[in-house]
DNA sequence: CACAAGACTTGGTATCACCGAT
DNA sequence: ATCGGTGATACCAAGTCTTGTG
């Protein structure tokens, strides 16, 4: 039954007295073709948000220097707010602006009359009482903690999957997001506003007829249900700062999360076989007498040759400032004829998705740099670079090239081909197997750096690198020690040629071997470490690159897999698992 | 065709749970 | 038993692309 639920399904056959198994993968069933997604979908509805505990009445909340109680939903609003005290954004004038104007909508009408200036205001009370409470969360006994857990275990057990079709399936967010203050990322013009709470009566349920339909929480009723078999999601809800809608939707290991994976990949796969062409065709655009044709060329170029993103067009005022290539502005780069001993180097420098910056100076094509000039002429910093071009434009001309193809495409061909070429490029057979897998890394690495995967630099860098350093210190010592030991072992074996001083030689061997060993597995993870320092590889490692590279890699150099993928990635990418041998070729 | 809505993928970070060292 | 560091996970925002509508 585990196995089941697991796999896919498993059928038993009796013949002539012998029992034949066959078990056949999610992946290798059928699929529909008529574009419906599933047959059969029960599930228990969404987990809620738990309701708002108004404070004890000890702790006060002050305006203008006097204790004030709050109304309820005007009380929680500030709870909010007093949580977030030590984050600096609470001292953004747009975040205290529209937190300030969504807090006043929940206020009675005398409390409005009354507060009237944020400044005025005093929340320290509030905001002590929370770090305590976190920190007696902290404090709690192992009893308490385990009660915790179990009841959110149970939770899990309840809520956290759904039958889809014949199978038991794990889904990826049955909670549903609590209220609280919106905080878009970087530079966003609505952060701070009161992103409200969701209730029943919010939200959409989807799943088939024939199944047992969640009841919603005593006393309340479903916005809607619906029995969709085209979309793939249970429950959505529309949310209120962008007005956009959110969805419950299946873990990553479902069957209908892995197909999609699996399809995105073999889409990038034909593009391997086509995009020789089109890149012969884009640089003979470069040349076209028309201007729309050529913009496309180039952004195309940029696509392929720096793995930006396709950049759609955003509405202005609703979202932080952010680009991509198709809505890349004439401020976003800069076009030098010579730098050092380069010729027609683009600079670009902008924001991309999440307010990341990309910067990056290239050596460009001097086609392609002319190309550039020309769209530059007679333009302001804030005019469009690509002003005769859009995402909608440049997916279509990509749709006739090769059923499929998107923008996005490019990115996940150019990831995973980079990965399958760096490996080749970086494994020693001989390695051993921590070297290999800093090698698997480093070809991991060059794809990050490639899709501009960027992080923080975590907050313990500087004093976990110091205390590796540490380590490898020690183990330095270690190993000069036990070597003057087996120094002197040689020495006394040499004096008296017995059978006890020629054991203890092989000992010390074997010591001096070991410690050799440890002190190579810190050095390769300190430079590990060291490079990954603002470079995040869970992402491309999750969607870019095909799972099917990395296992053929851990199958060939006989890496277990474990190595390189943990249990979530494992059950994600399980179809990968089953199918790749150590031979695939992306 | 433009535009908006809808569906789904991709993204970084805060927090949690666990584990080895003290 | 406690502490602190770390990897895993939860969270939820922000992209891409498709579909629907007038």
């Amino acid at each position: 039954k585990q196995i089941c639920s697991l796999l896919g399904s498993v059928f038993f056959f009796s013949v002539m007295g012998c029992v034949l198994l066959f078990v056949v993968f999610r992946w290798e069933e059928e699929r529909y073709t008529d574009g419906s997604k599933w047959r059969f979908l029960e599930h228990k509805g969404p987990v809620f948000a738990p309701p708002y505990e108004p404070l004890p009445d000890k702790v006060k909340f002050y305006y203008d220097g006097k204790p004030m109680k709050l109304s309820a939903p005007a009380e929680e609003v500030t709870t909010f707010f007093s949580k977030m005290l030590d984050h600096e954004y609470t001292t953004k004038d747009i975040f205290r602006k529209n937190f300030f104007k969504d807090w006043r909508k929940e206020m009675t009408s005398e409390e409005k009359s009354k507060i009237t200036d944020l400044n005025k205001c005093n929340f320290s009370e509030m905001s002590e009482y929370f770090k305590t409470q976190s920190e007696a969360r902290k404090q709690m006994s192992k009893e308490e903690k385990q009660k915790i857990k179990e009841e959110n275990e149970r939770l899990l057990q309840e809520y956290g999957f759904c039958i889809m079709d014949n199978h038991k399936e794990r889904i990826g967010n049955f909670r549903i997001e609590p209220p609280g203050l919106f905080r878009g990322r970087g530079d966003h013009p609505k952060m701070g506003m009161l992103k409200r709470r969701i209730r029943p009566e919010d939200i959409i349920i989807n799943c088939s007829k024939d199944s047992k339909q969640p009841k919603p929480p005593p006393g309340t009723k479903w916005k809607e249900v619906r029995h969709d078999n085209k979309v793939t999601w249970l429950a959505s809800w529309t949310e209120n700062i962008q007005g956009s809608i959110k969805y419950i939707m299946l873990n990553p290991s479902s069957r209908i999360k892995g197909e999609k994976d699996w399809q995105k990949y073999e889409t990038a796969r034909r593009l391997k076989k086509c995009v020789d062409r089109i890149r012969t065709q884009y640089r003979d655009d470069w040349k076209s007498k028309e201007m729309r044709i050529r913009q496309r060329a180039v952004a195309l170029y940029f696509i392929d040759k720096l793995a930006l993103r396709a950049g759609n067009e955003k509405e202005e005022g609703e979202t932080a400032d952010t680009v991509g290539c198709c809505s890349l502005r004439v401020e976003h780069i800069k076009l030098y004829p010579k730098m050092d001993d380069q010729e027609y180097v683009v600079e670009f420098d902008f924001l991309g998705k999440d307010s990341i910056r990309y910067y990056n100076k290239i050596p460009v094509e001097k086609r392609v740099f002319k190309n550039l000039q020309l769209f530059l002429e007679n333009k302001q910093p804030e005019d469009d670079l690509f002003d005769r071009l859009n995402t909608s434009i440049l997916n279509k001309h990509l749709q006739e090239l090769m059923d499929g193809l998107t923008a996005k495409v490019f990115r996940t061909y150019n990831a995973s081909i980079t990965l399958q070429q760096q490996l080749k490029e970086l494994t020693c057979p001989d390695d051993s197997v921590p070297a290999k897998i800093l090698s698997y890394n480093r070809a991991n690495r060059a794809v990050a750096i490639l899709c501009n995967h960027q992080r923080a630099p975590p907050k313990t860098f500087e004093k976990s690198m110091q205390n590796l350093q540490t380590k490898i210190d020690e183990k330095q010592n270690q190993l000069s020690a036990a070597r003057k030991q087996l120094k002197a072992a040689k020495a006394d074996r040499k004096a008296s040629r017995d059978e006890k001083s020629k054991k203890t030689v092989e000992v010390k061997r074997k010591a001096v071997q070991r410690i050799e060993e440890q002190l190579m597995k810190l050095q390769v993870q300190a430079t590990d470490r060291e490079e990954n320092k603002q470079i995040a590889l869970g992402t491309s490692k999750l969607n870019y690159l095909d799972p099917r590279i990395s296992v053929a890699w851990c199958k060939k150099f006989g890496i277990p897999i474990e190595k390189i993928y943990n249990k979530t990635q494992r059950e994600k990418f399980a179809w990968a698992i089953d199918m790749a041998e150590k031979d695939y070729e992306f």
